[in-house]
DNA sequence: TTGCGGCCCATGGTATCCCATGATATCCCA
DNA sequence: TGGGATATCATGGGATACCATGGGCCGCAA
């Protein structure tokens, strides 16, 4: 959360509606999460927030009125067969739903999604961009730690590349 | 990533996607079926609901005003010989129904539709972007599930497509 | 008549709206 | 520069409106 507000600080200085940072916030006995005010103005003030189960984890996919074109972009770039692609484009479509903030920056977390990402209590928020993922803190952590581990891994190229020190870009603030 | 980009671009741009998400909703003893709230609202208040039984799955193709032009123009988009797209058209055209709702937002499924979608207790709505679908919850289960199989063959395409950059990834891997 | 479509009302459950609270962050001014 | 005033946020809970569903009544047509 102060995490959040200062990451964010940052980026909007710049890209138009981009997610970044991360945060945790609890899942109500009504099953309202109240998402990071950062995230909500990434948004936008009154647009509904669309919510999709992933098709490959446990996690769900958050975006804007964009959200669903971002995704079935992501998907027509593939080089599939047609039956594949026509059924992921259909899952995405039908697994996608348009939630809606209540007046304190809430939404109701329907019983599949929930279910879909295993939440119970807490609920995570992770920063992807153009998109933001909710999931289980713990399914979130182990992810970061897989991340760090597969940069060890290939800390040698990193380092060619000249993105040799993460920590100081990125506490620099800089965004692509 | 430009593709994809490119993609986002446009998308925004056009009319965001009407029906999103799934639900489920009980064919009463009566023959009705309420259709979902958000249908009914993306449909447009008062404006009846057009139904197609589809020419190739045993599923009832759902819309406003425009669905029988939104058909009509998939049938002319393909390359097939005149009289077999002038079969379509005729088929399409005459099999469409104009359903209207009653006070509670529910509709009576003419019995064709029912049988043609193998309907019985209970009914299940898919959105498909443009249009929705209503049809027995087992064969979209099915369909769901083919989904998600292609989705995992294509799994590590997907994610890495799915990656919106290096720098968002870095920036949700963070700790303090 | 019988069957069916249109209309109405009743009900339990759920979402939506509203207000209250405590915690934190932001701002202003001395 | 410190510290208090103010705004914003996350959270809880109550009241109300809306939704899905069941069922009754009436008129029309086969």
């Amino acid at each position: 959360m102060a995490d959040t507000a200062a990451l964010t600080r940052q980026g909007s200085a710049r890209a138009p509606s981009r997610f970044v940072g991360r945060a945790e916030a609890k899942l109500d006995a009504k099953g309202r999460v109240s998402v990071p005010a950062d995230f909500r103005k990434a948004i936008g003030e009154g647009a509904p927030l669309y919510a999709c189960a992933s098709l490959t984890d446990p996690v769900i996919e958050c975006g804007g009125d964009d959200l669903i074109d971002l995704q079935l972009g992501i998907i027509s770039a593939l080089d599939v067969y047609d039956e594949d692609r026509w059924a992921m484009e259909e899952a995405v479509t039908e697994e996608t739903q348009r939630l809606s903030f209540d007046d304190n920056g809430r939404v109701i977390l329907p019983a599949l999604l929930r279910e879909h990402a295993g939440l119970s209590g807490q609920v995570g928020f992770a920063g992807r961009g153009q998109r933001f993922l909710m999931a289980a803190p713990e399914w979130l952590a182990e992810r970061r730690g897989a991340g760090r581990a597969a940069a060890a891994r290939h800390r040698e190229t990193i380092k060619a590349r000249g993105l040799a020190s993460v920590t100081a870009q990125r506490d620099a603030g800089r965004t692509e």
